[in-house]
DNA sequence: CACGACAGTTCGGTGACCGAACTGTTTTCG
DNA sequence: CGAAAACAGTTCGGTCACCGAACTGTCGTG
């Protein structure tokens, strides 16, 4: 198993996961793909990751099958990426991080996003139970809200950040619309 | 202060986390960490990081707030490096991560190591709850025990390696004894 | 003092990452 | 239909992080 950056001689499952989703950029596209991002550009506008390096990590990532690349139907060169259920099972490790970097590092006025049970809207704990009902939620029940903490997305901001500011419930596609207004899209910010 | 490798405008918890604890090298640190290991030496033999970047990498951790860096009482030039309250926060990142690679990249026989409640030695669920009395178990009562899946250690092992293959609580310095120093080599000793 | 253990630094070589420009195809619109 | 834009990647040169091995300085012990 030629992996690109291994971790030699470790016998510790961490050192196999972080070859898999280590590298620099890999949980940042992960979690997009978590909120719904599909397409290329979406997570390169999103990002600002190089190009070259988005190509990369998606080709690793569906190599190691923790994503998968299909050909949207209809659209020609529209290509899409999803998670796999291997990808999927990476939930609670993007939770956790998120978590706490939201508890050390949070923004004035509160969290950036609430995450909630899409059933009866209570907010999750940290470690991902509904705070309503007790039960461990399951990723495609989870609603993501905005949360006091989040800055409102510029007028020029990426399709990507202007939807993530919205409701929405994770793994469903963020953007559905396929045209777009024509304009030279400059300048990240989430 | 400027991050070492900064993922910019970024309104995402994540982002925060992974400009943290993001760089290589620095999750498999901690995992020691949380094991026990607490010498420069430890890290690095145990490890395989090239020096200069374990410098690196317990400087940022402890500037951040992660890791604490202290004189060891009695002995000269010894450093040890302790996990934080923030640090031990990161813990169900760990495990999380930690659970998936051994659920997707399982060793022969079984899981590698396992997680225990301390007080009944259950195992503990993927998510860190102990499988007998049901109650989430904070990370100074988790005990691990080496799995099927784990080779025995070598007998030119380093010594981390070597502590790691015997049962252990976390946090717990791994290595007490300064192995002793220079002992004649008359006796065998334990 | 000599020696070994230890923490951390130095240094040259290599590869990953960065950012911007470019290629080739598909879609949209006049 | 034909031009222009959108899109998914690729190419390329510069820069920086990482690697591995050797080295420095300090402390404790024999």
């Amino acid at each position: 198993m030629t992996l690109p950056r291994d971790y030699r001689g470790q016998t510790c499952a961490l050192a196999r996961s972080m070859e898999i989703v280590g590298e620099r950029w890999t949980l940042l596209i992960l979690r997009d793909a978590f909120h719904g991002v599909r397409r290329f550009g979406e997570f390169a506008a999103h990002l600002a990751v190089p190009r070259a390096v988005l190509t990369d990590r998606l080709t690793t990532l569906a190599e190691a099958g923790v994503m998968e690349r299909r050909a949207e139907p209809g659209t020609g060169r529209r290509e899409v990426y999803g998670l796999t259920p291997k990808g999927v099972a990476l939930w609670p490790a993007v939770r956790a991080l998120t978590a706490w970097g939201e508890e050390f590092y949070a923004a004035e006025g509160g969290p950036r996003r609430v995450f909630r049970h899409a059933a009866d809207e209570a907010p999750l704990t940290p470690d991902g139970r509904c705070t309503g009902c007790g039960d461990a939620v399951p990723v495609s029940d989870v609603l993501v809200t905005p949360g006091p903490g989040l800055a409102p997305p510029g007028p020029d901001a990426d399709p990507v950040t202007a939807a993530l500011a919205r409701p929405h419930r994770l793994l469903r596609p963020l953007i559905t619309t396929t045209a777009s207004p024509r304009r030279p899209t400059r300048g990240p910010q989430s």
